[in-house]
RNA sequence: UGGCCUGUGGUGCAACUGGCAGCACGUCUGACUCUGGAUCAGAAGGUUCCAGGUUCGAGUCCUGGCAGGCCAGCCA
């Protein structure tokens, strides 16, 4: 399978030209001039907090992808510089959504963490150079001496330290001499910057905390502004891709390359050594999507308070949420390509995502006929106990998809929805006396509707024409609807899970002050249909397996499926052209 | 009375770096159809945030506004 690149469905010569996004040019830019070689690395740097979701596998994709357009490599690395957050749990998740995304690492499955004693040497050089100092401010007031957005900070009272005292201080606060807390290695830049970010930024805290990977083997911790820049310096990433938040944290990223760097030499002469790489940070909008939230404390919320079947619940916008839901990672790499990358905090309208999973679907998935809410039927002038088995073509969209067998007989099930006692304008299915099509099999006939004492439709009496087998009408005949249908006889028993969006609001982040944004919840969102028939070929089908519904949408086998016990999630709906008329007739 | 970033049809992005504002989704028509699916053909929809300026010519450059986003964790 091959990524999608930007040439994709425009590769005829003389085409409109290739359209680059921001990115891309950077990196043909620097193609042109060489400043890489022909290099370009890139990497995806996940902290494991929580369960990747779509908003990841945009930038999975744009990492991935621009890797693999150049011909340059990409790198897997946990940035796992916090103990108390991370959990190895979610390293496996990680690593199985990236790869099942289509992402290759290779052999650089890489941990932020192994690189703690490099990272150790270099702030040991930085508080030679005089360019750190150990301080003894507890968090408050460091925070008080930060200063605001409109006015300046103060210095530390411990800013001019000697460079021995620091590097004794700082060498006992790894031994672990100090608690939690007590003192932080800090760089030493400008407390007056208009940018909060270079006053004296915290690279080190104290924290005898155990390590997913490291075990104890540390008590203090590098901060993200400091450890991530040399992560990527390390790895030798030449494009180092993260989302608008960390645009400010940029000047920080390159003042501890080039503090670094300072007094270093190309070939590595004089007392520091060669120079380090030097990436350069861009930085680009993350998604935002209508009808859900993105935030992983929010989707931990979800999860926690079981609002949500787990982190895989198939209405969760994670990725391992979507692949039970049924969506393909072809169609959110298609996704990811058709909303492109910019700089402009922007929305994206769900119903697109929705789109590239129907379009991808359309191609592959096998159709089968399955009923939702069973209405029966009963063909009187069809013999009783005589079954036929019917050719029925298993993808028009793929004529090696071939064909399968689907039994009739004289007792059916069609959908309730297929029938109108009073059938309102523009509504072509069943009615009493009106004639339709079953799909591949015969033309039939309501003749008598059955009620029971509540005056619920129970039964439908209806009469086949035996001239109409295989679905054709030898006259000529036409008629106006044509329904999915499955043999009582034969059905097989499922149970459906119909999803719809988690939120019924389009921003669920915009809750009115006071209110929690959990009451924006769809009630809704998960519907659980049980008593559904599907056809029997569908009997056995493996938790994974997807398909075409016919006029209904497309459903994969859930998780929760098992032998005797079919269980279906509802992917997404077919487009619905009736329900569009029937909403607007209502409006 | 802070700094940085961003404003282009309803939505998401383009516009070869100053030369007739395009593409996709969505919407609406129509054709075709044994899925009201798919497919095909077509249409509507723009003060390019605003106001000045430079220029033969500005979405693009300049100035000034306005609006939105991010930033005061020993989180990432």
């Amino acid at each position: 399978m091959t990524w999608p690149g930007p040439e994709a469905g425009n590769s005829d010569a003389g085409a409109a030209p290739r359209r680059l996004n921001f990115i891309e040019q950077i990196v043909e830019d620097d193609l042109r001039s060489g400043k890489w070689g022909d290099r370009v690395h890139t990497r995806f740097p996940p902290e494991p907090n929580g369960y990747l979701h779509i908003g990841h596998a945009k930038s999975i994709t744009l990492n991935y992808g621009l890797a693999e357009q150049y011909g340059g490599k990409f790198n897997l690395r946990f940035d796992d510089t916090n103990p108390v957050k991370e959990e190895e749990e979610y390293v496996q998740s990680i690593i199985a959504d990236a790869r099942w995304l289509g992402a290759d690492w290779e052999d650089r499955l890489l941990y932020g963490s192994d690189y703690f004693g490099q990272m150790y040497e270099w702030a040991l050089e930085l508080v030679r150079k005089g360019k750190a100092y150990v301080c003894d401010l507890t968090a408050e007031e460091t925070r008080q001496y930060r200063g605001t957005l409109t006015g300046p900070g103060r210095e530390s009272p411990y800013r001019n330290r000697s460079v021995e005292e620091n590097l004794d201080l700082f060498e006992r606060m790894r031994k672990g001499e100090f608690p939690d807390g007590s003192r932080t290695l800090r760089a030493k830049i400008d407390m007056a910057s208009a940018n909060l970010n270079l006053r004296d930024p915290v690279m080190y805290r104290i924290l005898h905390a155990h390590h997913h990977r490291q075990g104890d083997a540390w008590c203090i911790y590098p901060m993200y502004d400091w450890a991530h820049g040399l992560e990527d310096s390390i790895e030798g990433i030449t494009h180092s891709i993260c989302t608008l938040e960390f645009e400010n944290h940029r000047p920080l990223y390159d003042w501890f390359i080039d503090a670094i760097n300072e007094g270093r030499t190309e070939d590595g002469s004089g007392p520091w050594g060669r120079r380090i790489c030097h990436p350069q940070q861009i930085e680009f909008a993350r998604l935002i999507l209508t009808h859900t939230v993105m935030s992983k404390r929010k989707l931990l919320e979800l999860v926690r308070e079981r609002h949500v079947r787990g982190w895989d619940d198939p209405r969760m916008p994670t990725v391992s949420g979507m692949r039970r839901r049924g969506y393909t990672p072809e169609a959110i790499r298609a996704f990811a390509k058709m909303i492109g990358v910019a700089k402009f905090n922007s929305t994206v309208d769900v119903g697109k995502l929705e789109y590239c999973v129907r379009e991808d679907l359309n191609r592959r998935a096998n159709r089968v006929m399955g009923v939702l809410r069973p209405l029966k039927v009963v063909i009187e002038n069809y013999p009783e106990g005589q079954v036929e088995e019917l050719d029925a073509v298993n993808n028009p969209e793929d004529s090696t998809a071939g064909t399968r067998k689907v039994p009739f007989s004289r007792e059916l099930y069609i959908e309730q929805d297929d029938f109108r006692e009073d059938p309102p304008k523009k509504f072509f299915r069943l009615a009493p006396g009106r004639e339709v099509r079953l799909r591949y099999a015969y033309f039939i006939t309501c003749q008598t509707v059955v009620k029971d004492a509540a005056g619920n439709v129970t039964e439908l009496r209806c009469t086949y024409d035996p001239a109409t087998r295989g679905g054709d009408a030898p006259d000529g005949r036409k008629v106006k609807a044509t329904l999915h249908w499955v043999s009582a006889a034969r059905a097989v028993d499922a149970e459906v899970r119909l999803y719809d969006h988690l939120f019924t609001a389009e921003d669920p982040s915009d809750v009115p002050e006071g209110r929690d944004w959990k009451e924006l919840l769809n009630p809704e969102s998960e519907t659980v249909l049980t008593g559904c028939k599907v056809e029997p070929s569908l009997d056995g089908s493996a938790p994974g397996s997807r398909y075409q519904f016919e006029r209904q949408g497309y459903f994969c086998v859930d998780s929760d499926s098992q032998v005797g016990r079919l269980v279906f999630n509802r992917t997404v709906t077919l487009k619905d052209t009736w329900a569009k008329i029937e909403q607007r007739e209502k409006a």
